[in-house]
DNA sequence: TAGCCTGACTTTAGGCCTAAACTCAAGGAG
DNA sequence: CTCCTTGAGTTTAGGCCTAAAGTCAGGCTA
């Protein structure tokens, strides 16, 4: 029904590497790399537009994940590693960067080395109802040039090939 | 004809912010924030892979791309740059480790400063021909759980994803 | 041919991340 | 009650990147 799709440069790298590498599967790459390359798109996208909101995607991250666990808006900082999927090394620092910028208290919750507990401020909260929106409007008119239709179709497939990687991923780290 | 696919975590986000902000458009995170995952889910493995064979991922994204333009093998910096959507900057870094570990060799092409082209040596692509069937190999394996069919369908609607961000992006940069 | 201009590469400062070592706190074994 | 193990958080070292400032080489103008 429809014609082939114009030729795009993940077609050249799969077809290049076919060429050198015979035998070799290289059909991954048709996905692989350009989820990698939309990935990269979107996320250069969204670092200028939040840079010139003077926030940074890390930060934004972290304020978010506070936010949508719902009032009172805390987290341990395991809970943030897990729902940000960074280490909790990086949780460390990102805390550290947003309680400096009064975006988040910490709370050593009763002895008090280890931070137990992370909130969200009043401050952080106004930070993200100044700056989601925005985001989130400007990311929807990104993608505008794919009808709805072809929209939906594309998120069903990333639902069904990220259910699928799970699986995958855990048993690559527990048996390796 | 399918029953609705079971619901995950980027369906959640979505809710949560459609109930955080409404009037606010978050159909994109449907797509957007599952690409992010799903390149990052490639990314970790890829970059675990590699560091059990001794080399991380922006070298090797040095080395396959030199190794497609085909023989001589050799590319300018700025070329490569564009070629692998880093800054200048980050290639000449990326260039700097490749040619201490003996991978590439840079040329000052006559009257010399600048670094006019870069080139693989036979090293490089000894641990191209080394690294990268493995690589392949494992990635299909990582989306090998996606039916052929899906695997294309995917392929494709990232194809246009892809073909319309490019436009988007251009328009961004230059008017904004 | 002297001086500037422009494009291309490099350098530097700073940000964010991972991996691994380190520090505690709490609970169980003896 | 003491030791030890374990789990959770933090620290540190090192890697890679961007953005912006700095450095050249060659071409253009007069």
């Amino acid at each position: 029904m429809a014609a082939d799709p114009p030729r795009d440069g993940a077609d050249a790298i799969q077809d290049a590497w076919r060429h050198e590498l015979p035998g070799v599967p290289v059909e991954s790459i048709g996905v692989i790399t350009r989820i990698w390359w939309a990935a990269k798109a979107f996320g250069d996208e969204r670092r200028r537009l939040l840079a010139k909101l003077g926030v940074d995607v890390a930060t934004l991250d972290l304020l978010s994940t506070l936010r949508r666990s719902g009032p009172p808006y805390r987290m341990s900082p395991g809970e943030l590693a897990d729902a940000c999927m960074v280490t909790r090394g990086a949780i460390t620092q990102r805390v550290e960067r947003a309680a400096n910028a009064g975006l988040v208290e910490r709370t050593t919750a009763g002895s008090g080395y280890h931070a137990r507990a992370v909130t969200l401020t009043d401050a952080g909260n106004a930070l993200l109802d100044r700056v989601v929106a925005g985001l989130l409007t400007a990311e929807d008119r990104l993608i505008g040039h794919l009808a709805p239709e072809r929209r939906d179709q594309l998120a069903d497939l990333l639902r069904e090939l990220l259910a699928g990687l799970d699986g995958t991923r855990l048993t690559g780290q527990v048996g390796d």
